[in-house]
RNA sequence: GGCGGGAUAGCAAAGUGGCCAUGCAGUUGAUUGCAAAUCAAUCUACCUCGGUUCGACUCCGGGUCCCGCCUCCA
């Protein structure tokens, strides 16, 4: 029985699809003005994770993930560059998708484009128009349309919020050419040598929040089951596309809203006025991607994830053992199925998608495997095939273990490595245990392990 | 000010009314030419004060401290 977290309604639920066997979930992508940093990183890695798991708990998904190309920062950033925005959102784009593959992330089942989905953004405003949800500004910003929110009755049951309270809260600037400080733009008029699309309201371009109603809604229609996103897009963001959504449709929009913690480092906030940020790339320099997707699932998403070298380093040993346990096995090709260890681990992905609990499963099958491994083989391996196949669902262990523990960042060839423990071997036949050791050494130097096993040396970069 | 989330061993992180979380690190033993890997054993826990209970880290109440959102943000 799966529960999910209900952020609308602050308890776990029971996940129940709207039509049995098929989850339709949209997930808030990048707006795309800068490389991914660890914040999107976790977004991307944690949501791939609950695909894969619904899937295989035979859930038939259609897993939605935007793109925002068109917005201020990506205008700003292509004037700054004196670049076209087209390329400068087509650059990043290019550079999310090959972070996110390194990361072991799943192309998503289609990735909407805000500037591809013009006419059906264009289309919802006018439905808000003709509905009286939404207003054009007077006076000088006539091209401006804006969603009068206290048309919209439930405003504030996402987040909590009450329309007062926001307003006493005096951080709203006051903005004379909106009814209401508060309501929000669903259609910005063009600035001169601004990129503009035409529209019955002039030369512009959408809003942010209303891309996304207009995307999910195309994708998933009116009513779909799950909507994800970071927790700060919670208000308001998401607040705001449920008003949009459902003043437009008269449906109800989603069931089921999540939202992942923030990536915070040395316990602040990461943000960019901080200065406090990794990127993506940054990271990978130093550190494998499926280290940081083993970091990322080592905590619950929902909790704050404080990033530190030393959690990485930890994400690697951790990772390293349970590759090592996989290692010198032949695994069968289909592990049986009635596992204990199974049975463990869908209970705490059931859990609101408990990865913790999840890994500790697989940390106890490795125990179980080097344990068996050399009094009882087939055993060692049937469980070493159920820890991989475990593994997968999260988009670990995909790797061919000697594949991951061969590969590194170190520039050490594997040539020039093989050669030294040949020498070594060598060595050691002769018993002259001072050159072996030496070459041993000189490994270590080069970033290299050496393990004696039964007669062979095997190796793996540190 | 309004709303929400936390406080678990050296570090990180789950969880439960009474019995092992787990990973990394440490200590000891086995193994090894010596290491590494592995196995075994082991040391460190549940912010504080009350209450409920045969029994609470776990439930209830007060306190302290930390964090997030309310503004673009994953």
């Amino acid at each position: 029985m799966l529960k999910i977290y209900n952020t609308l309604t602050h308890q776990k639920e029971i996940f129940q699809p709207i039509e049995p066997n098929k989850v339709k979930m949209y997930v808030c992508g990048m707006t795309v003005y800068d490389l991914c940093h660890l914040g999107h990183a976790r977004v991307l890695v944690v949501f791939d994770a609950m695909v894969r798991y619904l899937r295989y708990r035979g859930y038939k998904v259609t897993y939605i993930r935007n793109i925002t190309d068109v917005d201020d920062k990506i205008i700003q950033r292509a004037n700054e560059n004196n670049e076209h925005i087209a390329d400068l959102t087509e650059r990043f784009i290019n550079a999310m998708h090959e972070d996110a593959a390194q990361l072991g992330v799943l192309p998503p089942d289609d990735e909407p484009r805000a500037t591809a989905s013009m006419d059906t953004i264009i289309n919802m405003i006018q439905t808000l128009m003709d509905k009286h949800y939404a207003y054009q500004a007077s006076g000088e910003k006539h091209g401006d349309v804006y969603y009068d929110v206290s048309a919209f009755a439930h405003y504030g049951q996402l987040s909590g919020k009450k329309l007062d309270d926001l307003r006493a809260g005096e951080r709203v600037a006051v903005d004379t050419d909106k009814d209401d400080p508060l309501d929000f733009v669903l259609w910005k008029a063009a600035k001169p040598h601004e990129p503009y699309w035409e529209s019955p309201w002039g030369k512009g371009r959408p809003g942010w929040h209303i891309e996304c109603s207009a995307m999910s809604t195309c994708c998933l229609g009116n009513h779909f089951d799950i909507h994800g996103g970071g927790q700060d897009l919670q208000f308001p963001h998401h607040e705001n596309e449920i008003a949009q959504s459902e003043a437009a449709t008269g449906e109800k929009f989603v069931n089921l809203w999540m939202h992942n913690g923030f990536v915070r480092i040395n316990d602040e906030k990461m943000s960019k006025s901080l200065g406090n940020f990794f990127t993506v790339r940054e990271i990978l320099k130093l550190y494998k991607g499926e280290e940081i997707r083993y970091f990322v699932l080592a905590s619950h998403y929902r909790s704050p994830l404080n990033y530190a070298d030393q959690l990485l380093d930890n994400a690697r040993s951790a990772l390293t053992r349970l590759y090592n346990s996989l290692r010198g096995l032949t695994l069968p090709e289909e592990p049986s199925m009635d596992d204990e260890a199974i049975q463990r681990f869908t209970q705490a992905m059931d859990d609101d998608f408990n990865t913790p609990e999840a890994l500790a499963v697989l940390f106890d099958l490795a125990g179980q495997v080097n344990r068996l491994r050399e009094s009882d083989t087939g055993t060692a391996s049937q469980k070493a095939a159920v820890l991989k196949k475990l593994a997968n669902i999260l988009g670990l262990l995909e790797t061919e273990p000697d594949v991951y523990l061969h590969g590194g960042i170190n520039a050490a060839s594997e040539n020039e490595i093989e050669q030294l423990i040949h020498a070594r071997l060598q060595a050691r036949a002769d018993k002259n245990w001072a050159e072996a050791d030496r070459i041993r050494d000189q490994l270590t130097e080069m970033g290299i392990v050496l393990e004696d096993k039964a007669g062979k040396t095997s190796w793996r970069r540190a």
